[in-house]
DNA sequence: TATGAATGAGGTTTCATTCAT
DNA sequence: TATGAATGAAACCTCATTCAT
């Protein structure tokens, strides 16, 4: 990642140096306006936020969709870049395994807000975010929520797609209640993983009808 | 409650009653919009879906936000109106109580898309939604979070403002991940309450800490 | 056509009538914003031109080449409405007809400028525009010529949509080139229909071989 | 011819003749482009086309119009310089040389798409393709024409500036109307120029007046 | 000198809101 | 009172043109 094992010539180099500077400065400030005034925000707004012009912008992002899915993406890649257990951490305990990641994973969603609103726009142009969201992480999650159940340790009927989407969504929310704890609602929500007693929650409950 | 039996002055009589029901109707018409193509659907949409021109929804709701205020506000006291546990259900089973009612919370939310969605908008004029459904489903979560910690049921960190949030965040995603099933998630955050550690699957877990 | 016969309530009549003044007043607007500035000419500068706002000229057009289509498709149909020899004129005589009609059309054209550039224009949205112009013209050009044909008046290798074509052409550039006489132009073209002596240009050249 | 055999101050010559190399680049990139495309193509295209940055195009053409001018400006130039009967082909037959010039005339700008759309462009800055247009080819069409009148073969009432501008409109429409025969109406044209009062189909047409 | 990134005016289109009928 | 036509402020996006490198 050394800008200098480039082997081109340096005039080129230069102006793409600058160009990706550009892009970058773009990406944090959609990412900035994004978590303040939300993914519709104007292209108008970003640009001033970057201090370009609209033009720019839709030089490096031809479309609105582009640049949304590419300030994501970003966000996305970085999680799906940590491999969980990876460090070694533990593999005889999964479930702390699958904690940890999962904090990782909501730490991120807390921090950069908007991707988990992101994820659920219906603007055209943002499946690619949808996929590129679950292509990467869903093979993470399902890894390790598979050593924890075949360790006995969860419940079998959470699928991983289900368990990163509930996940996504504890995480919105953090400046329109500025009270609401996320990092603790997702911790609720592992712990309803364990498994119970004998049986989740039915064994205390002897003789009450299931309301319907 | 036939509008014809009120032994008033009848033209004017007429009039309110009317109009009342044309409010009835464009609340219907606005809440099955909203549902069908999000909150961010034309005024022209809901009149249209009603029936009435455009002018007529003006008149009702001065502003687009308070229409979107209002239709939500009907869903929110219908909710706080059904107070579970309050007719006397099983008194002995808070636990069950709460689930009942958060199943209904959660059906609720389901159902009617674009609630929670709404709840986290920034448009401006939407800040009396958030109130009004803190102020009045609040106290709801709050009798049966207290009642369950009171028997010894569940743990006593989760504030019912965090509840409520979470399962209205988990609620959303219906139809932008189709296979998403909130129900059940909402089912594991509720297991996530109650008490393990001196459930009989805790022995397995040697040295874990469970809080957070 | 009179307003009268139109067995509706009156009120809805009042408005629609108001509605289609203002669409006429917008084509003529249009056609006359057109004919200075072209075919390309804003929709602001239109809007400005009828004195209305531009969400009215949306209103009445949805997109920019329903308005294009519209200014010209009326032109069209006028000029299919006139039915060329139907007012009985010298039957006997088929190239008068001809002459008779095409001065018509010619007239149409170099008065209401555009539609010839129009029917050039690669803009999206404009083919009905072009299908418009040939199906309602070339059969009207084609009975013409066929007369002609049939009467051994007119050599036979012209097509009627080549014809329709060359004629709007050369009413193009009116203002472009002030001195241009397209009407002349046109004359000299349908003399160039007739036959000429025994072959049409070939006849005088005895023993000079054709340019390729 | 040889750019290398100038014994000027090498590297200004060279310099200047690499200059004079892009300049032909990049008008034939032009009207590749525009032929392609149309004379809206953006400069960017034509610079990519051409191979080379837009800061070249500005450095040929200080603005948009001038190389439209240019490009066109190079072939009207090239027209004007081949004065077809000038070169002495069957000076006895001046109809015959006139055709042979118009056929070449037609060729051109069948082929080259753009140039008489470019003619009737109402885009400032296009004046002087105006100028140039009338300039250089009016006069030349002057002589042929004068010289068939001369010789009594064709009508006298037929300007050259008409028949010029009606030539270049008869070549609009080749890719709009892909089946139209651009060429066949210009013979028809040049075949109405003709005397055929005197001729024998003339009989048949008994009291029609030819005349405009 | 050549490059192509940046600029920003300007064009199309949408929609909340007003108001004549 | 209800209607829906009209309004016009924005939003997105596209280039002609400039200018740092």
């Amino acid at each position: 990642m050394s800008p200098a094992d480039m082997p081109q010539a340096r005039g080129e180099r230069r102006k793409r140096s600058d160009a990706r500077r550009n892009a970058q400065t773009l990406l944090d400030a959609a990412a900035a306006v994004f978590a303040r005034a939300g993914i519709d925000a104007p292209v108008r707004d970003i640009a001033a936020e970057a201090g370009v012009g609209m033009g720019t912008v839709y030089r490096h992002f031809p479309t609105r969709p582009d640049l949304v899915v590419a300030v994501f993406r970003h966000q996305v890649d970085a999680l799906a870049a940590t491999p969980a257990g990876a460090s070694g951490e533990n593999p005889e305990n999964p479930y702390e395994a699958l904690r940890s990641w999962v904090a990782r994973f909501t730490d991120f969603l807390v921090t950069k807000h908007g991707l988990p609103e992101a994820l659920h726009s219906d603007q055209a142009g943002l499946e690619s975010l949808h996929a590129e969201f679950v292509d990467r992480l869903v093979p993470v999650l399902d890894r390790l929520l598979r050593a924890c159940v075949d360790a006995g340790r969860i419940r079998a009927d959470v699928r991983p797609l289900d368990l990163m989407i509930a996940i996504g969504n504890l995480c919105i929310g953090a400046d329109t209640f500025p009270g609401y704890r996320a990092r603790h609602m997702v911790d609720v929500l592992l712990a309803g993983l364990l498994h119970h007693a004998p049986a989740p929650t039915d064994a205390d409950r002897p003789r009450t009808p299931t309301a319907p």
